[in-house]
DNA sequence: ATTGACTCCGTACTTGGGTACAGGGTTTAT
DNA sequence: ATAAACCCTGTACCCAAGTACGGAGTCAAT
């Protein structure tokens, strides 16, 4: 009877994995677009606003605030010249801090593996080297 | 006359580049250990705390929080077989969670590069092409 | 020996990113 | 037609990660 072609907060925030007041906040933030309201006011959110929390969560985990977040979803090319030149250069700076981050981690990953490698000599010699922490290691 | 060896919180926090009262909340988290004192009770940090701090500062903005971070400093292998088998496992969590960081971040930056791509082609055509936000190109 | 720039400590304030009500309307199942 | 289970709004609260501040001691230069 009902075409189930919406969902609504509480149904968006299980699928998401997020608490529903935290929608209304993105909502808020200019994160996430006001969707449209059912007769009663409820909000009705197209399905594939899964796919924006789940992106916006993502970039949380990788270290990007919800303002810089909101910079990268705005970045989109819509026509007009100049418009274009601009989101090109906005573009050519983000992918600079996202290789500065990925060449980061690596750098943590290589650490971590010294001391797996640490770990597996000591599994044959039995006698544990020590290794200095972290940040002596790399970075 | 006085051997420079260390360094006084003020130094520390411009050399590093953060506020000094920061170096006592470090202090506070752990995240910093308890450096000597002069004798009228002034910390004198080893000139290598630099290091630590930027390490920090490294892995916070790859989206860890300090809570993890000083997991991360706390993983150091230290002789006794079983703790050493406790680092080594604990250390290959750490690295597949920092594995899984990095496939992310080479996903943005995969669609940020089809950004830069609609733009070039804009600028030979000059009719520049919609191209939908960033969530919807991956992730 | 006084001034200015530093340090100490404890505590209070701030900001970002949510979370939790209270008080009210709605929808669904019984 | 009533209760359970939603949803709405506004506002207040929360935690992490700092930052600022007041009152006091210290150090270097004049």
């Amino acid at each position: 009877m009902e075409k189930t072609e919406f969902l609504k907060s509480g149904e968006l925030s299980k699928y998401a994995g997020v608490n529903s007041e935290t929608l209304r906040y993105y909502e808020r933030k200019g994160l996430l677009d006001e969707p449209k309201r059912s007769s009663a006011g409820y909000r009705q959110y197209p399905p594939d606003a899964v796919k924006r929390i789940r992106f916006i969560k993502s970039a949380q985990s990788l270290g990007f605030s919800l303002k810089e977040i909101l910079e990268l979803l705005n970045l989109r090319v819509s026509g007009g010249k100049q418009k274009c030149e601009k989101v090109r250069k906005r573009t050519e700076v983000k992918i600079q801090e996202v290789e500065k981050k990925i060449e980061d981690l690596q750098s943590v990953r290589r650490s971590l593996s010294k001391l797996l490698v640490a770990c597996a000599t000591n599994n044959k010699t039995g006698d544990c080297p020590v290794l200095e922490s972290m940040e002596d290691v790399s970075l």
